[in-house]
DNA sequence: ACAAATTATGTCGCGCGCGATATAATATAC
DNA sequence: GTATATTATATCGCGCGCGACATAATTTGT
């Protein structure tokens, strides 16, 4: 009778823990990122650049899985502290194109330290880690 | 020779597409809340609220692994619409005790409809929505 | 009994992340 | 060629979620 109230409950819920498990993270995540002078978003933007030395903000925003008005300030911050240049294409002046500084490089050699240091708490073992991020980017790119 | 550098591409880190499928999540969740007068927060509290019927805030931080400081405005928030009371405990004057009113247990039969919505969309199979909150639960009660 | 430690909650300031809406540049239609 | 549609980005306002710090109630040590 009640039998669909059991929806309700958190643990049925998918929302609840996924969320949970984003906030433990970044509150993992948080303290090693200041020592390098970069928030969780920030960081994720040079990872991209680390690895494409340049990109439009469109190609950012479907990296990053975020919307444009979510990077636009974090972008400016960036900039800020040396690490990007903001810049416009030339043949479509609406295109907005980033690209990484010497300095925004040279962050690359401290920023290895912030994997590294997490690499040896082993949160899941490998097989389940694997199983885990795969069910992950199913879930991403997935159609809903 | 840059292998370690491979610790810095964005598909290798658990935080990416954990925090990703969140905000994917909450996207999806947010309009079918927005139709019960809830955000997502002030949903998972409610949720608890209509299993338990009253909580403190205490074991309310604890079941939503959130922080206290997180809970204190929405709370506030909550009571305004109605749906809960705030009071003290009168043994332990530190403690908030939270509780349901009539309003906010009406509010479960509304409430209802948003995992129904949900229920039909097959986002992964059975088997994998199994692992997936399996694994995520192993996160969230990991010592780390 | 009472000073010091602990516990539960509150305040503040910051950085998101978003939907809604606006604006500017380019593309399309006719 | 010019009105209209589309695209890329920006602005605004809101609700978190947190760390750092403050405060009030209770407990502990002696």
């Amino acid at each position: 009778m009640n039998d669909e109230y059991e929806l309700l409950l958190l643990e049925n819920q998918v929302c609840f823990p996924t969320y949970a498990v984003a906030n433990k993270i970044l509150r993992r995540y948080q303290p090693l990122l200041k020592k390098i002078n970069l928030t969780y978003t920030q960081y994720i933007t040079m990872m991209v650049l680390w690895e494409k030395e340049e990109v439009n903000e469109k190609d950012l925003v479907k990296a990053l899985y975020l919307k444009a008005n979510t990077l636009t300030n974090m972008l400016r911050k960036l900039e800020q502290k040396g690490y990007i240049e903001i810049g416009r294409d030339e043949n479509d002046k609406r295109n907005i194109i980033i690209s990484l500084t010497d300095e925004g490089r040279y962050l690359k050699e401290k920023a290895i330290n912030v994997p590294k240091a997490l690499a040896d708490e082993h949160w899941l073992t490998d097989e389940e880690f694997k199983t885990y991020k795969s069910l992950l980017y199913k879930l991403l790119k997935g159609d809903w």
